[in-house]
DNA sequence: CTCGGAATGTAGCCTCGGCTACATTCTGTG
DNA sequence: CACAGAATGTAGCCGAGGCTACATTCCGAG
């Protein structure tokens, strides 16, 4: 048996993924972090206006850790987007379509943070982490998650 | 115990976190972004190094999905940060620094789709989330990936 | 009621990471 | 060995998402 296993079918227990895949992959990765700064926003004003009542834009930019004028200005395509609305002035509210889609960036989150922690994360990191996680937990990753979490 | 909890010194379930912890999230969620194309082209870079011998920057742009004016620049960028070298029309190397990088940037990639297959996420779902979450999982997080699988 | 400080909004700048269009260089085929 | 076509590189545009500096509006203490 001196096999060499040159030549075989199998280059390598790693080989690359064929081209237009790993396209699709990266492809899919950069269109869900395109998505991730509108979750954020819309998931912290809906807790926002859930918990106290109002969600002012000094608040957003200080919870975000951005300069108000950043907040501001992403409020602005939040509008464009039509996921909230605002006169000046008088703090920001959420659409229907913005409503919903906080509840389902909330849900996610839990799920995440959820799922790190059983795996043994510790706790700050889980947190941490899952703020970026989030935004790239696909509905089949993510249903995954929750058949996990349910047998465990 | 006609009890109602109303001003119990604890709000709910999943009370908003102090502004100071959540701005600190959302900036390592940012910060991790930031560096997240930079690890994917030099782990790209030396997978088609270690594979064929030579990284293109037709080759790259494809694989990423990108015109390939846009993987010069990046690459660019790669040899402003010390990571890359690469003489006109001569394909593109990595320096030390790259290389090591980029190995451990394959090595967390491996152990978070090992993560995600072990907890029952699919495949594809599994390879293609990777994509974007490696970017976001922090070295407490990786270990507690890694001690998972290995009780697995 | 006033008026000063805080909140809000606007203007304009920067970098990154996409893109298209065009210019240059290389290279393999005839 | 020429040269057409492929690869590479350059120029310049765009939007997103940061920032600072400044202008405007609001509101509560006095
Ligand atoms: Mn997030
Ligand atoms: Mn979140
Ligand atoms: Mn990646
Ligand atoms: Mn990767």
């Amino acid at each position: 048996m001196s096999v060499l296993m040159v030549d075989s079918p199998i280059r390598s227990a790693s080989a690359l993924p064929e081209e237009p895949t790993q396209a699709s992959r990266f492809g899919k990765a950069r269109t869900a972090q395109s998505g991730a700064l509108l979750e954020d926003y819309v998931e912290l004003i809906s807790d926002l206006l859930e918990s106290g009542g109002e969600a002012r834009p000094t608040d957003i930019a200080r919870r975000l850790g951005v300069a108000h004028a950043t907040a501001i200005k992403t409020i602005g395509r939040l509008k464009r987007e039509g996921l909230a609305v605002a006169k000046p002035y008088r703090g920001v509210f959420l659409t229907e379509a913005g409503e919903s889609l906080a509840a389902r960036v909330r849900a996610r989150h839990r799920v995440v943070v959820d799922l790190l922690l059983a795996v043994g994360v510790p706790f700050e990191a889980a947190e941490s982490d899952a703020e970026g996680i989030e935004h790239h937990v696909s509905d089949a990753t993510l249903a995954a998650f929750a058949r996990f979490l349910a047998r465990s």
